[in-house]
DNA sequence: GTACGTACTTACGATTAGTAAGCAATAGGT
DNA sequence: ACCTATTGCTTACTAATCGTAAGTACGTAC
């Protein structure tokens, strides 16, 4: 029995409390479903990087992350925090002052993100062989 | 020096040719995002971490990946097999058979794809009783 | 007094995702 | 003969989401 095939067994256990079971995301109605949707979001995937490696203030992280708004940085950052991967810290102060930095169970998730993050990096030049390969044949522009 | 600093201190290499030059998902402009959006979209997770396990047909997959329709999970596969992520192969015959199967570039995604998944299906009870405790104090309502 | 910086929120137009239906060609049932 | 089902898509249409621009409150600097 392979470790995928035992996977897929545990992937149903039989009748353990609903509080302690692993989610399914094969399953379309699987609450981890919002979680791949938060931390695989856009944005979700550079702000983890970014608070990877310090804490941030909310402009800090604006500037990091290229091209995000203010409107999308500040809606993921609240799912994030939901999820509890982002603590926030505010200080009543004027003009406000809040930092954001990863939770442990966020700097878990950020291991994660990161590792694809710099596979997607290193592997870019072999891809981008790809897409020349393809305007070669098909014409130009890539897909979106 | 830690990793970090020499990471980010690599992000910028002093003029190599571009074609060897590895992406900066940070950088708003750098095609890395587009590589991004495909794997990390909301069903191109999925199809990786379906296909890791083995080579489907179209709609073993629709069946697979609870929730996806026709038309999101044909995209997708366009998008992966653009990347060079995804082969597929497309036998003459009616009613039609089409097998999808990872390439070695897609296997190394996939890894990657599934180290997070699987971390998001375990700590999925954590995450949960962040929910649970925020329901608690802000009232009724999980953040989608 | 005018401009700027901070951390947001709120409208609104633009992009994107999801739903349902259509298609071509064959096999199987009644 | 006819109706239905299957497969792998594509094409309209609609609903959700996203990005852009602007507004807010309060203080400091020019």
């Amino acid at each position: 029995m392979s470790p995928r095939q035992s996977r897929a067994a545990a992937r149903r256990p039989a009748r353990i409390s609903e509080q302690l079971r692993r989610g399914d995301l094969l399953a379309a109605d699987c609450p981890s479903r919002d979680v791949l949707k938060h931390v695989t979001s856009r944005w979700g995937v550079l702000v983890l990087i970014a608070l990877e490696e310090r804490t941030c203030r909310f402009s800090e992280l604006r500037r990091t992350i290229g091209g995000v708004s203010e409107r999308m940085l500040a809606q993921t950052l609240q799912w994030l925090e939901g999820d509890g991967l982002v603590d926030r810290v505010a200080y009543e102060v004027v003009p406000p002052h809040v930092e954001y930095s990863l939770t442990p169970l966020g700097r878990a998730a950020a291991k994660r993100v990161r590792a694809l993050a710099d596979w997607i990096e290193v592997s870019l030049p072999r891809i981008a062989q790809k897409w020349d390969e393809r305007r070669a044949t098909t014409g130009p522009g890539r897909a979106r």
